[in-house]
DNA sequence: TCCTGGCACTCGCCCGCGCAGAGTGCCAGA
DNA sequence: TCTGGCACTCTGCGCGGGCGAGTGCCAGGA
């Protein structure tokens, strides 16, 4: 059904599209590649992609546009991953590498992302359930209020105000922070839960209010909303995303404003390998003209969080996909080594 | 010069043109306001306000629209502030009450400015230099690296990793860490720096080298790019910014990505009281079409940072001013109270 | 069987035209 | 000092025609 002649086709088209944004003709085609052919025959091709639903055809008289399904073939099986240059891979290196903490490589992260990509780009903070725990550290603020800090192996930080029902002494704290370190320091945190669960029953029955208060704060923090945390940049490239877009950049900016909606972009990422989801394969209506390349990213082999750039389905997939795994891979590094 | 009735049309023209968005002219004005008097005499006066550079003709044939310098009379002498109704009073009291910690309650408030005046908001993260230390943390994570953490009275924490040129014991650490604490808990960060200047003498020579490297990584987080963090909400707001908006969105999207001209903008803010920047006045390039409502907020009487919104010139500025004012005040309740 | 050149056809885009409507400025009169 | 009237100017919009790009189809050739 579709031989090489025609994959070829498809491949020029969207190459094209891509490069001019306008649809793209037979005469066109066959002046800018080398096919061997003449126009008619591509025109037959063409054809044969429209019947196939590859490509579509705004209006009679005009030129072809891939659909979506034209670049989920394009992206498959005729493009391949454009590796980023030595020069743009020292800069990325060197770029990432003077950031002072987690917030600063985020930050940072998203910067490149949008720049390399000139897309909108999206980075998740290191996941708390990937990550382990560093430290424990309770501060008596009041009598009666405790401050929580958790310090994971990526460098994160979460604070939480305790409320103990009786005041707190700061003997009891100062056991309850070690015993606490002793315990899950260096545990994932999936596991902390468990391995905290009868820890009241090392206390005196006095304390051990606090200490249960102290735990369901702990436990909360590791499952709540705080959780997932996302950055985001490059939304000036929305500006750049088609002529009719006042239409189309509405209900994208808005979907960005949604963490939740992000957070489930990212979420449907795979741990491992590229994912690009392209036009109506995502599943939210305001952005069912863009597509998402996203990757996880991870200090060892293991992803602790997702990054990708969202874009115009017309994008240049190739490039996008070699800057995004690049980003990903060098944040692993930095990461692992901070 | 400019009479009562000179002012009331130009009131008249703000309101309405901030309406519609379109150019207003002397018939629309007198039967959508009773200002008494027959268009003509109306159009006298357009006459004399152009002259004087309050509003302006796009083109001969066309109504008027108010010029920067028309809104600045109408902000500074026709508009009075509107208070927000009982109900949103309360629906802002509400959601912000439920915010669990410091991140959180800035994410809210971004999400009720935008959402209140339909623009885009900016809130400042409580500045460190308004704050003071409420605790000083130090941790041993590897022997020659020491997590410094730090937590303000607002709520805010920041962390650094301090490289120490010797292995640091666990002793000389909780030494550091109590007379840190002793010294610098209760103070307000300026002040931080000469009370520890000579800190480093209380200690063996040998333990010298690292409280100088705490010290100096303290006091560069101190007045750090991390001083000062912001967050952004109701971007998608831009869009109803106007008609030939691909013009006008781009340099604002960029300028917002710009942490650096967001801190600028609302560094400018007064500490007290509401601060109203009209397009050119504004000497920032991308933001010369915009208007920037901002305001102090803080525990007491002081501000600890500032919060505000950017929109249109075009906007309505007693109803953002009423908002923007409001959502202060209850920040800063807010976080008296946390 | 597949490719090619030729040809007629279809449409969207652009341009110029003219008209209607909104709004103004000015003037004479109350 | 205000008002009604009037002539004038300009933009926006709808209309129609010409242009050009691109197609589909067909007959002939490798």
């Amino acid at each position: 059904m579709l031989d090489e002649r025609k994959l070829a086709v498809l491949r020029a088209i969207v190459q094209d599209y891509v490069g001019t944004e306008e649809p793209v003709g037979s005469k066109a085609l066959v002046e800018r590649h080398n096919l061997g052919v003449s126009p008619a025959t591509v025109r037959n091709d063409m054809s044969a992609l429209e019947e196939d639903g590859y490509i579509h055809q705004p209006h009679t008289s005009a030129g072809r546009v891939p659909t979506d399904k034209g670049y989920r073939l394009f992206v498959d099986r005729l493009a391949e991953v454009k590796p980023l240059s030595a020069p743009e891979r020292r800069a990325i290196r060197q770029f990432l590498d003077s950031a002072v903490d987690l917030d600063d490589v985020v930050a940072r992260t998203v910067r490149l992302l949008a720049q390399l990509t000139r897309q909108v780009a999206v980075v998740q903070y290191p996941s708390l359930s990937r990550s382990s725990v560093r430290h424990v550290e309770l501060l008596a603020l009041a009598p009666t209020k405790v401050m929580l800090v958790l310090i994971t192996n990526t460098g994160r930080v979460e604070q939480r105000i305790v409320d103990s029902p009786v005041p707190v002494g700061e003997t009891v704290l100062a056991d309850l922070r070690a015993r606490l370190n002793a315990r899950a320091g260096g545990r994932r945190f999936p596991e902390v839960p468990a391995l905290l669960q009868d820890l009241p029953e090392a206390f005196e029955p006095d304390d051990r209010p606090i200490v249960a208060a102290v735990l369901s704060t702990l436990f909360e923090s590791l499952v709540e909303r705080t959780e997932e945390r996302i950055m985001l940049g490059g939304t000036a490239n929305l500006t750049r995303f088609g002529h009719d877009f006042p239409l189309t950049i509405r209900p994208v900016l808005e979907a960005l404003e949604e963490q939740v909606v992000l957070l489930r972009l990212l979420g449907e990422t795979a741990d491992r390998g590229m994912t690009v989801r392209i036009g109506h394969e995502i599943d939210h209506e305001g952005l069912n003209s863009t597509s998402v390349v996203s990757v996880g990213y991870g200090s060892g082999d293991e992803s602790v969080a997702k990054l990708g750039v969202i874009g115009p389905t017309r994008m240049d997939y190739p490039g996008t996909m070699g800057a995004v795994r690049a980003v990903a891979r060098y944040v692993g590094q930095i990461l692992a080594e901070s």
